[in-house]
RNA sequence: GCCGCUGUAGCUCAGUUGGUAGAGCAGCGCAUUCGUAAUGCGAAGGUCGCCAGUUCGAUUCCGGCCAGCGGCACCA
C-alpha cells in the first residue's frame, strides 16, 4: 500500500509502487498528458520516477515555475542532440538551464556560424516532432566511463571521471539514439518540449571556467513554457536594447569614446552635467554620513606602490610612466593616497574613526576583452572612501556604509540589488584570527540592516574580506559596483598607526 | 588575454564576383514662417579602421595590427 498525498491535502492510496505519470493518470487524463515531473517530497523528479511508499506529490506541469528549468534543461538536451546530428565528431561538454535559458559547450575544431544556429534550431524543432521518450538510466561509472571513451566524448569521460562525486548514482538520459550524462530529472519525452526556444548567440567558454584549458564553443539559447512568453522576452530585450547606455549616450550627444584612447571617455557637455549633479549629489551624502573631502596624486613614485605592495602585485594592470630616473605609476585605487593623508599627522583613538572620501580619478590597464562602454573602462573616477577605524567599531561603521549605500541605490532606482560577502581566499595576509573577526563583523552588518546575502567562500581579496553589490542593467547583466573591503595588510605595510588609550601605538 | 563576429560620409546602413563608392537622416546655402513623425530646392561631405603583400590596378583577395560588439577568463 502506498498512500500519495497530494498538495490540496487529498489521499490516494495505491495498491503498490506508482509513477508519478501513473498517479498523474489517475487523477486525469489531461494531467496525464500535462505532467512534465514530479515533486516527491519536496524532491524534483521525472515522471517515470517509482514512487515505493508514503510521500508527499506535486505533480509538475508547463504552468508551474519550476517547469521552466525542466524545460531549459532539456532544450539544452535536444539542442546537443540537433548539433552531434548535424555536426558529426563535435564533442558535448556541460549544457545547464541559466536564466532566461540554457547554453551548451561543445568542442569543435570548426566554428559554429550564425547560419548553423539556424539549422540548429531547425533540427532541434525536428527532434521534439519525432517525440523521443526521454528515459533515465543508471550505469556504473566505469560502464560510463568505456562507453563515453569509445564514442571519443572524452569531455564526458573526465565530468565522470573528476566532477560527478564518487558514490553518486550515474544516471544516463537517453532520447532515442542520443544519450548524455545528467542528474536530471527531465521531461517524459522531447515532443513535451514547448515550442518556445530561440539560440541567441555563440561565444567561446574555457572548459571549466579555467583559462588555462582549451576553449569550448557554446552555444546560448532562451526557452519557455509558452510561445507568448518567448516573445514578451524577445520583446523586452528589444526594449532594453534601446535603453543601453552605449545608444543612449549618442543620442544624448552626452559622450564618446574613440580608438586613440580605448577604455577611456570624452564627456560632452550634456554628460557632464550629468556628471556634475551626481557627484553634487554624492557630495550631499558625504556630508550627511561624516565623510571629509580629499584630493590625491594620480602619478605616485613606485616605491609608494613597491610598499604597498602593487608593483609586485597588481604591476600588469598599472599604467607607469618614467621621468628623471625615476619610475612611476598612475593610480589604479585610491587607498594607498589616502593612508598618505592619514600618515601625515599623528592621530588619536579620538580621531577615529576618520572617513576619508575622494572623486579618486583612476586608471585600470583592464584586459582589452573586459573593456565594454562605460561599465568596465580603463580611466574612470571612483567615489571612493577610506575609513580609518579601531577593530571594536567595524561592525557600525560598516553597517552605516550599508545603509548609505542602500539609500544612494534607491534613488538611483536600483532596487534589485544582489549583496555577496566574500570571505578569505587561499592566498592571503593576515592571521586566521584577524579574518574571523572581519568576516564576523562584515556579516553582522549585514544582518543589522536586515540584508539577505550570498557567501562567496574564498572569493575575497587577498587583504581581507568584501561585500559586494551587484546591480543588473537593463539586459539582465550583472555589474559589480559598490564594494566595502577591510584591508588589515595595506595600513600595516604603510605604517598607518594611531596613539590608543593606552599610550600604545596601533596600526 | 581567449573564441567568434564586425569596422564604408556626423548617425543608421546599402554596395563593389578587384577598375578609388551610394541612400536616408543630420549638418551647410537659398527659399519658405509653415505650429511640433520630419517644408522645398541646391551644393557639399568618404586615402571604404590602420599597415604591409599579391596585382597594371585593392575599399573589395592574403597577412599582420588596432578598435568595437557577444561571451569566457580577469576584476587589487
Amino acid at each position: 500500500m502506498v498512500n500519495v498525498t497530494l498538495p490540496d491535502g487529498s489521499v490516494r492510496p495505491f495498491e503498490g509502487p506508482v509513477t508519478v505519470a501513473q498517479v498523474a493518470a489517475s487523477i486525469g487524463a489531461g494531467l496525464a498528458k500535462a505532467a512534465l515531473a514530479g515533486r516527491v517530497n519536496g524532491k524534483l523528479v521525472d515522471t517515470s520516477h517509482l514512487i515505493d511508499a508514503d510521500a508527499q506529490l506535486a505533480i509538475v506541469t508547463a504552468k508551474d515555475a519550476e517547469a521552466l528549468d525542466l524545460i531549459r534543461h532539456d532544450a539544452a538536451h535536444v539542442m546537443a542532440q540537433a548539433v552531434q546530428e548535424l555536426y558529426p565528431g563535435t564533442q558535448v561538454t556541460i549544457g545547464p538551464s541559466i536564466e532566461d535559458g540554457f547554453y551548451y559547450d561543445f568542442a569543435r575544431a570548426e566554428p559554429f556560424t550564425p547560419d548553423d544556429l539556424v539549422a540548429i534550431e531547425k533540427r532541434m524543432e525536428e527532434i521534439v516532432k519525432r517525440d523521443l521518450p526521454i528515459q533515465r538510466e543508471v550505469w556504473s561509472r566505469e560502464d560510463a566511463m568505456r562507453v563515453f571513451a569509445e564514442l571519443g566524448e572524452t569531455y564526458k569521460v573526465q565530468i565522470i571521471d573528476e566532477v560527478i562525486p564518487k558514490g553518486e548514482e550515474l544516471s544516463i538520459y537517453r532520447q532515442g539514439d542520443w544519450f548524455d550524462v545528467c542528474r536530471g530529472p527531465h521531461l517524459p519525452s522531447t515532443g513535451k518540449l514547448p515550442r518556445a526556444f530561440k539560440l541567441m548567440k555563440l561565444a567561446g567558454a574555457y572548459w571549466r571556467g579555467d583559462s588555462k584549458n582549451p576553449m569550448l564553443q557554446r552555444i546560448y539559447g532562451t526557452a519557455w513554457a509558452k510561445k507568448e512568453d518567448l516573445d514578451a522576452y524577445l520583446h523586452r530585450l528589444e526594449e532594453a536594447e534601446k535603453r543601453d547606455h552605449r545608444r543612449l549616450a549618442r543620442q544624448l550627444d552626452l559622450l564618446h569614446m574613440q580608438d586613440e584612447a580605448p577604455g577611456m571617455v570624452f564627456w560632452h557637455p550634456k554628460g557632464w552635467i550629468v556628471w556634475q549633479q551626481i557627484e553634487q549629489y554624492m557630495r550631499q551624502k558625504f556630508v550627511e554620513y561624516g565623510y571629509q573631502e580629499v584630493r590625491t596624486p594620480a602619478v605616485m613614485d613606485r616605491s609608494l606602490w613597491e610598499k604597498s605592495g602593487h608593483w609586485d602585485n597588481y604591476r600588469d594592470n598599472m599604467f607607469t610612466t618614467a621621468s628623471e630616473n625615476r619610475d612611476y605609476a598612475v593610480k589604479p585605487m585610491n587607498c594607498p593616497g589616502h593612508v598618505q593623508i592619514f600618515n601625515s599627522g599623528l592621530h588619536s583613538y579620538r580621531d577615529l574613526p576618520l572617513r576619508l572620501a575622494e572623486f579618486g580619478s583612476c586608471h585600470r590597464n583592464e584586459p582589452s576583452g573586459a573593456l565594454h562602454g562605460i561599465m568596465r573602462v580603463r580611466g574612470f573616477t571612483q567615489d571612493d572612501a577610506h575609513i580609518f577605524c579601531t577593530e571594536d567599531q567595524i561592525e557600525q561603521e560598516v553597517a552605516d556604509f550599508i545603509v548609505m549605500l542602500q539609500k544612494v541605490y534607491t534613488d538611483f532606482g536600483f532596487n534589485d540589488v544582489l549583496v555577496k560577502l566574500s570571505t578569505r581566499p587561499d592566498k592571503r595576509v593576515g592571521s586566521d584570527d584577524s579574518w574571523d573577526k572581519a568576516e564576523a563583523a562584515l556579516a553582522a552588518a549585514l544582518e543589522k540592516n536586515n540584508l539577505a546575502f550570498d557567501l562567496q567562500p574564498g572569493e575575497g581579496a587577498f587583504y581581507g574580506p568584501k561585500i559586494e553589490f551587484t546591480l543588473k542593467d537593463t539586459l539582465g547583466r550583472l555589474w559589480q559596483c559598490g564594494t566595502i573591503q577591510l584591508d588589515f595588510n595595506l595600513p600595516v605595510r604603510l605604517g598607518a598607526e594611531f596613539v590608543d588609550e593606552d599610550n600604545s601605538r596601533k596600526p
